[in-house]
DNA sequence: GTGAAAGCGCTAACAA
DNA sequence: TTGTTAGCGCTTTCAC
C-alpha cells in the first residue's frame, strides 16, 4: 500500500498535481494523469480518508439510523440507500436503535463524533423527545427522515403515504363485503399508525355504506397477554368478518389466532396487513398486505441528502410515497 | 462543539495535557482533570476522530462484512458484536456482500481505504477465489471470521459445530420414529453445508438401527422450478416421514408444500429445519429447528478481534459453539 | 505533571 | 498545467 507521497516520488510530480489527479482532474494534463494511475496502480495506492476528511473537512460518511436491521422494510430502505450511496463516493454506517430513544441519541453522538457529512434517519417508537434535532441542527450536518419522521417543520423527508394505505386496506375489505371491521392499531404516537388508523375510518365513512360496523383495538407489545385480549375480543364477538392489522407482524399472530380458534380465513374473515414482509407471501393463507416500495424510499432519501450535501442552502423537501395494494388470499372471494 | 484547542484556552493548560486527559489520563493531576473535563463538558467538546486517527493510525473502526442484514441470524450476529465493541470505544461499520463476491471484495477495499483496524466477516456462498486474503494480509488488518469461513489455515474465527447440528436434527427424527429420510442440502461448496449433511448421514449409520431409508436432495436456489422438483418427490415418494431441511426457511417453503399436498405435519411427516428464525415460532405448526445462539457467536468473533487488536502478536484461534435442538410442534408425537 | 513542537497524509490557496 | 507551502486537529516525543 502506498500513499500520494510515494506516487509523487516515483512519478516526479509534486504532491500536488497528484492529488488533483484523485479530485479536480479538470486541471491535469491527460499525460500526466495516466503516469500518475498507472504509477497508484503499480503502487497499489490506497488514499487514506482519514487525512483527507481532516483537511478538507469531508468525511465522505453518511449515518444512518433504522429502529431495526433485521426488518424487510427497515432492510430495504438500506437496499436502497446503497444504491444510490455507492456509486457517489461515500461511505455508510448504519446504526440501530432498537427502538429506545437512548440508543438513537448514542448513535446520534458517534455520528457527530465521526463528522458524518449527513444523516438518514427514521425516529424510534419510543422517541418522544425531539430536542436532539436542535443539537443536529446547530452542528449544520444535513438530516433526511424517511417513514417515521419527527412532528416539526422545516425538516427533509420522504414518507409513505401512511393514510392512503389505511384507506385502501379498508376500502378493500369492504368490496370484499366485510359488514364488521376490526382495525388492530399501532401505537398512535407513532404518526404512521395514527394515519392508518384515519385512513381506516374515513374509508368506511366516505363509502356511504350503511349498516358497517367498526371499531378498533389497540395493540401495541405483541405480548402473550395481548394476544389473549385479543382472542377474547374473537371469541365474544363472532361476527367480526374483516380484519385490518396495522402491520404484517400482527396480522400473522391474527392468522394463526384464528386458526387456533378454528375461524376460516378469508372463508369467515377476511384479514389485511400492512407493510409486505417477506413472510406474508409464505404463510397460509398468504396475507394480504400494503407495499410501501421501501427500496425507493430509500434510494430518495438517500438522493435528497446528497442534493443537500452538494447544494447548501437547499430549502427542506418532503416527499411522500404511495402505497400499493397486495390482493393475497387471505382477502380473497371463496 | 468545541475542540482541544478551546479547551486549552479556556483552562489555561496546553493541547498535551489536554490531550493526555483523554487518551493516558494516568499522567495528569486529578485536578487539572477534573478543570478539563469540566470545560470540556460547558464547551460540548466533541472529539475530532478523524484528526486522532490520522495522527495516531488507529480509526477506532472495526468493519463488518454479513451476506444480508435481513436475516434473523446474522442481525443477530450483528447485535452481539455491537454488544462487545459498544463499550470499548470503537466504532461498526456494516456491509453486506448480498452473497456475492464481488460486493465482497468492494466492501473489504472501502474497509482498507477507510483504515479500518479491523474485520469481522462471514463469507458469502458465491466466494470460491480467497486471494482477498492474501490482500488482506498484506495489510496486517487482523480479521476474523464468523460462521462462514474461508477454507484454510492460520484465520481466527467462531464458527457453530454445523456437523453436530445436522446429527442432533436427524437424531431428533429418528427418535420420532422416522424411517425414510429425507435430507434437503444446501451447495455443498458451502462448508456449513456439507456439515449439516455429513451429520444427516453420520446420525443415521451411528444410530445402528435397521431399515432406515435415507435420500438428499440438493436446493440450493429457492425458485419456483426447485420446488416443483421437491413436489414431484412426495407425490412419488409417499413413504417419506421425516424431513431435515438444512435452512429454515427452504423448511418453510417445504411445511407449505406439504399443506397444499394435504400431507400432514407432524401427522404424516416431521419436519425440522435450522437456524432457528424468527418466522419458525409463528408458523402453524411451529418448526423445530437447530438454534446457532448466534448474538453468543456475535459477541466471541467481537471479542476475539478486540484481543488482537490490543495484542498484535496473538494466535489465531477458533472457536466452534455447540448448537442446541429446538423441539417444536414439527416433530411433535401425534 | 506539564508544555513546546513536530508531524500524521492530505488539500487548497497562491505562485509560477 | 504544475509546484510550493501552510495547516486541518490531534498525539507524541522530548524537554523541563
Amino acid at each position: 500500500m502506498a500513499g500520494i507521497k510515494e506516487i509523487a516520488k516515483i512519478t516526479g510530480l509534486s504532491l500536488a498535481t497528484v492529488s488533483r489527479v484523485f479530485n479536480d482532474s479538470s486541471l491535469v494534463s491527460p499525460k500526466t494523469k495516466e503516469k500518475v494511475l498507472k504509477a497508484a496502480k503499480d503502487l497499489d495506492y490506497r488514499p487514506n480518508i482519514m487525512a483527507a476528511a481532516l483537511r478538507s473537512g469531508k468525511s465522505k460518511i453518511i449515518g444512518v439510523i433504522v429502529p431495526e436491521v433485521n426488518n424487510y422494510f427497515f432492510s430495504g430502505i438500506i437496499n436502497g440507500i446503497e444504491k444510490i450511496v455507492s456509486d457517489s463516493g461515500y461511505n455508510i454506517i448504519i446504526s440501530q436503535s432498537h427502538e429506545l430513544q437512548e440508543r438513537e441519541n448514542v448513535a446520534l453522538n458517534s455520528f457527530l463524533k465521526l463528522h458524518v457529512e449527513g444523516i438518514l434517519m427514521s425516529i424510534s417508537k419510543e422517541t418522544s423527545d425531539f430536542s436532539f434535532i436542535e443539537k443536529i441542527g446547530e452542528s449544520k450536518v444535513p438530516i433526511v427522515y424517511f417513514d417515521r419522521v419527527p412532528p416539526l417543520d422545516g425538516t427533509s423527508s420522504v414518507t409513505l403515504n401512511d393514510y392512503m394505505g389505511g384507506f385502501m386496506a379498508t376500502k378493500h375489505l369492504l368490496d370484499k363485503n366485510c359488514k364488521n371491521l376490526l382495525h388492530i392499531a399501532g401505537n398512535p404516537r407513532v404518526s404512521i399508525f395514527k394515519e392508518r388508523l384515519k385512513g381506516f375510518k374515513d374509508a368506511i365513512l366516505k363509502s356511504g355504506r350503511k349498516g358497517i360496523l367498526s371499531r378498533e383495538i389497540e395493540l401495541t407489545a405483541h405480548t402473550k397477554k395481548d394476544l389473549k385480549i385479543l382472542k377474547e375480543l374473537f371469541k365474544s364477538d363472532p361476527k367480526i368478518d374483516g380484519i385490518f392489522a396495522y402491520g404484517d407482524e400482527i396480522g400473522l399472530h391474527v392468522l394463526n389466532l384464528l386458526k387456533d380458534l378454528d375461524i376460516d380465513v378469508p372463508g369467515k374473515v377476511k384479514l389485511i396487513g400492512f407493510g409486505n414482509a417477506d413472510f406474508t407471501k409464505l404463510t397460509q393463507p398468504k396475507i394480504s398486505t400494503i407495499d410501501q416500495e421501501c427500496s425507493q424510499m430509500g434510494e430518495l432519501a438517500a438522493g435528497l441528502l446528497i442534493e443537500k450535501l452538494k447544494e447548501v442552502e437547499l430549502k427542506p423537501q418532503n416527499k411522500v410515497l404511495l402505497p400499493k395494494l397486495i390482493k393475497r388470499d387471505s382477502t380473497m372471494i371463496q
